[in-house]
DNA sequence: GTGGGTGCAAACAATTTGCAACAGC
DNA sequence: GCTGTTGCAAATTGTTTGCACCCAC
């Protein structure tokens, strides 16, 4: 292991994480790392992939992003954009992000059979208004 | 590619495909590739891993089957025991099978938006019953 | 100046595929 | 017997790691 910074030392601020983490941030919905790293290397022509791996675990580790699995692929963005969830497109394969949810569950909520709820997601299948328009 | 039969060729009914299948039905939850393996090893020791593979895949193809993916973990269940939901437990990392829906989504649903749902899937997290009643 | 960070390539892990032997129908 | 299926190993794909050089502090 090289990376890894234990948790007294603070990870310094570098072009390549200011980059990563804005491109997350900026993104109309989950990334994957490819889409992510075609992304950086508009700015950062020689960004590796490596970099983009260990630059998102540090951004899970620190809380600021973390992955989503859709369809068995894996995908990332940035956290703190409120609760909200996923709409996967089976059309256009796109995923958005929806801001109502369907559930009515605060943390805490004791579930039918003693389960304690402390978090929960939920992801919606089917076609987006657009495809849904040209299908007509 | 050497598997994957025409739509037109229907599968042949063997003696791994049939213990797979059974087991799958039997589990208590949704199973990883590894653990499953393990299970039809008892009856098929000569059993290889991409057998397991290429026969989820049919099971899939077919519907008998599905994939889930929690926490990063594809796990597979046999399909048509209704509709459920999964409930993951932090402490003791069992994924359990919930048979209450908290979302009143059937498909064909618009949600806010125009999206068009044909299918839904939730996932709470947090501890089991059992794991509750240990931390008191 | 020094220790963490990065790029690159090799190492890993999970899943898929080629192929010859084998088994349903 | 013909054709789909299986086991095994090699090949892929996705992700992590070792290492020498580089840069933020």
């Amino acid at each position: 292991m090289s990376a890894a910074p234990a948790s007294s030392l603070r990870p310094r601020g570098t072009r390549q994480r200011e980059v990563i983490g804005r491109l997350l941030q900026a993104a109309e919905g989950p990334l994957d790392v490819p889409e992510l790293h075609r992304r950086a290397l508009g700015e950062l022509p020689k960004l590796g992939v490596a970099t983009v791996y260990r630059t998102l675990k540090l951004l899970q580790e620190q809380g600021a992003a973390h992955m989503v699995t859709l369809d068995g692929e894996n995908l990332y963005e940035a956290s703190g954009r409120g609760h909200h969830h996923h709409f996967s497109c089976r059309a256009c394969q796109r995923v958005f992000t929806l801001h109502t949810c369907p559930v009515a569950l605060p943390a805490g909520t004791i579930y039918p059979g003693g389960f304690v709820v402390e978090a929960h997601e939920v992801t919606l299948y089917g076609v987006c208004p657009e495809c849904a328009k040209n299908s007509l």
